[in-house]
Order: C-alpha cells, then sequence, then structure tokens
DNA sequence: TTTTATGAATTACATATGTAATCTTTAGGT
DNA sequence: ACCTAAAGATTACATATGTAATTCATAAAA
C-alpha cells in the first residue's frame, strides 16, 4: 500500500524502463523516442523525479547509472484500476465494461477473453 | 470529443451535481459535507473551475445560481476509463478484468453482471 | 595533464490543482 | 433609504506537473 502518485509523464518513462531493466538514461531516452519526441533533459527530470518518488531505483555503473523499476507494472496497472474504478463505478468492474458494450467498444476476442477469465474463475472457485 | 480534463477534486463536485440537478452553489456544498469536509470556499473555486472547462453551466436565479453539469456522467466516465485503458492495457479491457481476477477483487456478483452482459453482446451480435 | 564532452544534479518556469481568504455586489432586513 | 450578510468573483499560495536549461563533476580525449 505504498501509494505512489505517479503522473502520466512519468508513467510513460516507467513503461520504457519495464520494457526492459536495467537500463541507462539514454537506452530510456530512446525507446521513449521511437514513439514520441520528448527533450533528453525532460526524461531526465521525470527519471529523477521516479527515484524522488522511488518508483525507480539505480545503481552506480561507472559515470552513468543503471536504473530499474521498483514497483510492478501489473501491481501498479492494479492499483490504478481499481481506484478508477472506485471513484468512479462504487468499485464494481461491470458499469465499466457495461460502458464499453453500450458504446460498441467490445470485439469478439474481448468477449472471448472475458469468458475466458469468467470460467477460469468459476473454477477457482469451487 | 470535447476532451475537457476534469481534476479529482473537481469530479467530486460534479458528482454532487450529477446527484440531482439543477442546484443552488449551497446544495451542493451541503451534499458534499455529508461525506468530507471541504470548506465552502474550496467548492466554490472547484464549481467556477468547472464552469470555466464548461463541464457545468449555471442560470441566474435571483442573488444565486443554479448550476448544471453539461456534460454526462455516463460519458465522461466511460471517456475516463477507455484513456486508462489504453494506457495501461493497450486498450484492451480484459487484462483489467484478468488484474481483478487474480488478485481476488471479484466477488459472485461481478462475475453474474459480467455473464449477463456478454450474453447481452452476444444476443446483440446477430 | 589540461580540455572537453557527457551524465547527473540543480534550477527554472508556466500551468494545473488543492485549498482558501478577500473583495465586490446586491438582495433583504430594519 | 441604509446597512449588512451572503453569493459569486477575484486573488492567494503551496505543491504537482510538463518541459527544459544551466551547473557540476568526472571520465575520456588530446
Amino acid at each position: 500500500m505504498e501509494m505512489i502518485e505517479i503522473s502520466k509523464a512519468e508513467f510513460e518513462v516507467l513503461e520504457a524502463l519495464w520494457c526492459q531493466y536495467p537500463a541507462t538514461a539514454n537506452e530510456i531516452i530512446d525507446r521513449l523516442n521511437r514513439d514520441k519526441e520528448w527533450h533528453e533533459k525532460t526524461v531526465k527530470t521525470l527519471l529523477n523525479r521516479l527515484v524522488k518518488k522511488q518508483a525507480v531505483g539505480f545503481e552506480k555503473q561507472q559515470r552513468s547509472y543503471l536504473y530499474s523499476p521498483l514497483l510492478e507494472r501489473d501491481t501498479y496497472t492494479f492499483t490504478e484500476s481499481k481506484h478508477l474504478i472506485e471513484r468512479m463505478f462504487s468499485g464494481r468492474i461491470s458499469p465499466l465494461v457495461a460502458g464499453f458494450a453500450k458504446r460498441n467498444n467490445l470485439k469478439k476476442q474481448d468477449i472471448e477473453e472475458l469468458k475466458s477469465l469468467i470460467s477460469k474463475w468459476e473454477n477457482d472457485h469451487d
């Protein structure tokens, strides 16, 4: 329950790090610049803030550092989703899915995956 | 696709308004103070910001105003959920549900609701 | 060894956000 | 008609965030 607050921009940096780590600042910058156009300095700032927030750690490697995430992507995305669902749907997940269904935002594949999740859940719960 | 950015605090004010409108500032303040403890001035500021962002409108009523939301709750929560799901799950909804399942955050009722949504979807799609 | 270039640390600065206090206007009370 | 209290408008101020530029330290080049 560390409840680290991570901004949108910081999250993107974390994504680049989760994708493969440990990684140097430059590697992270390169990964990010494949999609977006962020100034090197900007990324460094975000990395620093993530370190301050204890979302990222590093170990010295000669002149540069090797950064690693201190929280798992899975853990973080779950926590964030849960908060959003608590704030907007009283913690219930189906209203969210219902919104997607209502607006035709579900594809066949989504339905199949959900069905599979449900079977698995039912199997696990006796 | 107006893409109005609404902060967490602003969202709570909107909630109080969605719950019943049109409403005066005082009514909104009273509703909010049933749960939390926000200063009257704070709520007024948030209301003002929502008006500036065109998320809330009002019509003069003697000295005080009658406020009304300019966007539907349903629309807003869908947009927000969609953005989160795009950012963290590449737009796919099942990884989110999977996270809930994995961490034992689904109750029987959730499963039932999901199953019902799925049947409905399948019915609607030929 | 002196210079330089590069990585990290610090500082910058505008806008957003949380949280109010103060100012202005005017409906209501006396 | 005048004063006051309450509603909205404006201003305030600290922290967060997006987006960098500047400074400092030092390994690498000359």
